[in-house]
DNA sequence: ATATCTTTATTGAACGTTCAATCAATAAAA
DNA sequence: TTTTATTGATTGAACGTTCAATAAAGATAT
């Protein structure tokens, strides 16, 4: 990730990345089946990264639907998460998912279990197809202000992408009563 | 950007864009200086088109701010621009930005316009800092929205789309009272 | 504890492939 | 005849992978 960070996935070589960790070539393509072996397997690692620190929220949070979707959103803007070199290498794991079929069953699965966690506590107050609406605009919105974090020069204000996204939350649970 | 869409870009020779183009590999170096050249042409004409189809809907529509925003968010999810390979060379660019900084600066300059007209739009009914945060949360939805019709294996719903992005409006225009 | 043998881990130079760019040769146009 | 446009084989560089050689670790015997 930090060679991505540096001068892009197209630029990245085996040999880059050996010198930056001090082991030889050779052994990386052993241990990791080659180039793109140990691109699934960084992949693997920043989405279950991201799995786990979603989870450990949800757990620490309230049960109310509000609250959950909360720790949810709360979790995908972690700073963990959020370092340039993170959301670099994320961006190009979603340009080359796009032609590789290992990786793209990485990134749909990531996909739909953001979209089906989000939309089972919009279904808690919602009726069937705004909770999926919403579900769908606050997923969208969520990639979309981590794309244009990654893509500005600054870092990203994950604070601000925070409120955003409660914002977003706010709007969509207000037209309905819900109970907390 | 056919090429792109069949293989990515990584994968994306002279000589493949040359074939499908039914030219000599050479001449490709020698008209857009060489295969970074190619990449900056394209991209310029992608952003051309996408500025000019908004502006089109922009001259079409009615005065009033949400109908000016509406034009900008149908300008965004257009037909034309909505195809798989239009989508899939975006993506490719966005990761590719990151690291060049003729492309970034392309991808900057489109950012930021879409933002301030965004911006502009929203300050005639809404305080500015809400006008901003309106600007921010409606542009990260429309790129969201991209990312993942571009990430999912079926084409992107550009009717859904464009919906879950008008309601975003509806949500922060009804905040305050509009003029219409 | 020491020495010897066996297994495992790691190195890095060499190989073969791929690709972008070049440019002399050719074709088309003026 | 001159100028412009295009071709496509050639070149040189870059890269991923391989593998024989080396080093380290572990096991066994003395």
């Amino acid at each position: 990730m930090q060679a991505i960070d540096e001068a892009g996935l197209a630029n990245t070589t085996i040999l880059r990345i050996a010198n930056r960790a001090n082991v030889s070539a050779g052994i990386i393509s052993h241990y990791f089946g080659g180039k793109e072996g140990l691109l699934e397997a960084t992949m693997r690692q920043v989405l279950g990264d991201l799995g786990q620190e979603v989870a450990r929220r949800r757990a620490a949070a309230g049960g109310s639907p509000r609250a959950q979707l909360r720790a949810i959103i709360d979790g995908n803007f972690d700073r963990n998460q959020v370092s340039r070199a993170v959301m670099k290498t994320w961006l190009a794991f979603w340009a080359s998912s796009m032609h590789r079929g290992n990786l793209q069953r990485l990134q749909q699965v990531n996909d739909r279990r953001l979209y089906s966690n989000l939309c089972f506590q919009f279904r808690r107050c919602l009726p069937r197809d705004e909770a999926r609406d919403a579900a769908r605009g606050l997923a969208a919105l969520i990639d979309g202000l981590w794309l244009r974090g990654a893509l500005a020069s600054e870092t990203l204000d994950a604070e601000r992408a925070r409120r955003l996204a409660y914002d977003y939350l706010d709007g969509r649970l207000a037209r309905t009563e819900c109970l907390a």
